[in-house]
DNA sequence: GAGTGGTCTAGACCACACG
DNA sequence: GTGTGGTCTAGACCACTCC
């Protein structure tokens, strides 16, 4: 019976074999008897233990792939997965940068934006700016469709060409191009932030919200980032409001979320005695 | 040749028949001609059309769904996933309890805490909480290890058993057993939130850091859920400093990507004439 | 060269949806 | 009952790693 799919393994509870085998090597990476860097067993081993066909033993692997749980490639075992550790971007940054804007100019350099948030320096990486005027559409709701725009793309990508930190902005032209600087990308990096730009046109940033979520790369976006299956891309999406409480740059960021974490301080009044 | 595997279609970019499959379909969903709620090839149309064995097919649709892209299942066509509307988790929240300490019982428990982070009525839910004490461990690294705490776990499920929150929090007892109502299940859900709870044993929290990053769930944390494949889970982990700058309380807490998005408003201060 | 995972084909049975 | 996806087996070639 070539076929029979009735296997002595199969319980009620554990219906399909391949999720059974999953589990099994699931659990024992979650108890610690498969510690970080260590090799699962090879399929032919896993066949013979579970009495399993070698494509369910494969699709058992590829679960615990795409939990995020194991790495595996080509002529080695598969390896249990450690936590890397995660970059923090916190929005303690706001407030530096608002801090820093009625520095020098040499003294506004000293840290760039670029190892502010990425933790990476320079001289393993590559920024590349891209200025864009365009007009307001669905992918920026928070603007008028029509509105004209500066759309800003940064990209800054490591030695071997892989994506370390992605970002695009949104701001109103009309609200910037009182000063020509703001609209040619060969100032970048601007030594300050977006706020120092704001400031250089009398446009004081009261309030910057980030919203957060998540979601599955695709298959292109997984490349560019070097990322490997199983983890999510975090996806932010900022919005600045100025002091009259209009909304003048709207930006939307992505970072890999095995390598990065988001932090916010919200710090809380005192209660009036 | 039954297992020739130099088919017509391959092209060096496109280097295996399912990714080149998977591509095709995920580029017609991201253009728009499939829209959300559009059904896709069946199988054997796609056998048809790209020359494939039956198994290439299938594999393509399961990287589909392993993005997020489709939902598959039995008896019927994929279909195109549509963005579902996420509930926004904000920080607000701290300010607002903050605010409503000083009122009385029955205003305090107009809106719960419930309604506030999951937008559910009560009405179809069912709140579950769980007091436990336990020592610091590797699990708490923000308390030195063995010292006693109060953990309390709170889980929201739907009508049918789904989980809708969850989240664990973890409170030195030294901080809140003069008031031994706080040590005590059966008082909650608490008529206000634990910065009101804090404020009956004189702690004020004067900050709170919250921490974001997501990952993807394996199999038993997916099915509590009811996440469909492809779906990250974010994870937060907050922590409440009081005015003497003692962290008072830690929490992890957990929610599905495709319906939570987290918002963190940051007030910059106005800067001095 | 042996071991091992990655991809692919061919063929089968089962479970579910829909008319 | 027919269509359709979900699971499984058996067998094959390829690509990579390591000795």
């Amino acid at each position: 019976m070539a076929t029979d799919q009735s296997a002595p393994e199969r319980t009620p509870a554990e219906q399909h074999g391949y999720i059974q085998i999953a589990d099994d090597l699931r659990l024992q990476i979650q108890n610690g008897e498969l510690a970080a860097g260590d090799e699962l067993p090879s399929l032919s081993e896993l066949v013979q233990k579970y009495g399993a066909g070698q494509q369910t033993a494969r699709r058992a692997i590829s679960v615990l792939q795409a939990q995020g749980l194991i790495t595996s490639s080509q002529g080695k075992r598969p390896v249990v997965r450690g936590s890397r550790t995660r970059v923090t971007r916190s929005n303690r940054q706001h407030h530096l940068e608002k801090e820093r804007i009625r520095l020098p100019e040499e003294e506004r350099r000293v840290q760039g934006p670029l190892e502010d948030t990425t933790g990476i320096s320079l001289h393993d990486a590559t920024l590349n700016v891209t200025y864009r005027e365009v007009v307001a559409d669905e992918s920026t709701p928070e603007f008028e469709t029509g509105t004209p725009l500066l759309r800003r793309e940064y990209e800054t990508t490591g030695k071997r060409g892989n994506r370390i930190a992605w970002s695009v902005s949104w701001i109103p032209l009309a609200f910037i191009s009182s000063n020509p600087d703001l609209l040619d990308s060969s100032n970048e990096p601007w030594p300050g932030s977006t706020q120092h730009q704001f400031s250089t046109v009398g446009i004081e940033i009261a309030e910057v919200v980030d919203t957060i979520t998540a979601r599955a790369p695709d298959t292109v976006e997984a490349a560019r980032w070097g990322m490997s299956p199983g983890e999510p891309l975090l996806v932010g999406r900022d919005l600045m409001r100025d002091t009259q409480d209009r909304v003048v740059c709207v930006s939307l960021s992505q970072y890999p979320a095995d390598s990065t974490q988001m932090e916010f301080v919200t710090p809380l009044p005192k209660a009036d005695q």
